[in-house]
DNA sequence: GAACTAAATCGCTATATAGCAATAAAGCAA
DNA sequence: TTGCTTTATTGCTATATAGCGATTTAGTTC
């Protein structure tokens, strides 16, 4: 694995930031802190989605999609466009895609860590 | 853009996620949801720092700070050593680096196009 | 041992929100 | 208009947690 580390040439040197930056960001974390939510995203990267079929997907009740969708909306990932009867949703924004990825593959990383410390622990 | 359809080397299909991963993403993102941690990641971004420095640096109390400490240790982001009376933090993490680039990111391209939108709305 | 410092934990209140049932509102069809 | 469908909103309860002061625990020094 490439270690993402420290090329001496790009200065990493990590910005302090404001409380009103900070509270803008975690804003964004907590709109993705909620399983729902994720799986609403999750279902959005095949094809955009009408609410019902959220629904469906979700395996929640519909009032509390549409609460959900008003968070991801606000935090400006999730579009909505009417049509017909229907709410059509859509991603937004791909940098989700990216999010999610990044913490799929730290999960992964962690697993893999904790699964090689028990075997070097079990050398029965 | 480059439409992540037509790369057939790495495919970018979403995967469906289950719920037990929904639920574990969810929790790191929800680590990450609170200003006042993601102040004690920015901070932890420059070098270790003992929690007395943390509290200083955080502009809250004591044990609000040592909570939200136990918080980022459980979901493996900071961890934690004595060294005589302190207890020393440090990322545990580079990742935590990159999700808030990513998030910083996100947010200026939105405010740029909100600026960008009120300039064109506004040609007086 | 006592005294001191640093950090963690406890007890509590206030706030936020996920979830649900019921209702309202928006759009289409007759 | 009346109905029907889809989505949004309202009212409510239960749970989670941020924040604070007080206390306890851990480690050092005397």
């Amino acid at each position: 694995m490439a270690t993402p580390s420290d090329s001496p040439k790009t200065q990493e040197q990590p910005k302090k930031l404001s409380d009103a930056t900070l509270r803008l960001i975690a804003a964004q974390f907590r709109a993705l802190s909620e399983p729902v939510r994720l799986r609403l995203l999750n279902s959005l990267m095949e094809r955009d989605r009408s609410v019902g079929e959220l629904v469906e997907l979700s395996g929640t009740g519909q009032a509390n999609v549409s609460k959900h969708l008003a968070v991801l909306r606000d935090a400006g990932m999730v579009s909505t466009r009417r049509e017909g009867l229907r709410t059509m949703c859509r991603l937004s924004d791909p940098v989700i895609r990216h999010l999610c990825e990044i913490m799929c593959a730290r999960l992964k990383a962690e697993h893999a860590e904790r699964t090689k410390a028990l075997e070097d622990l079990a050398p029965l």
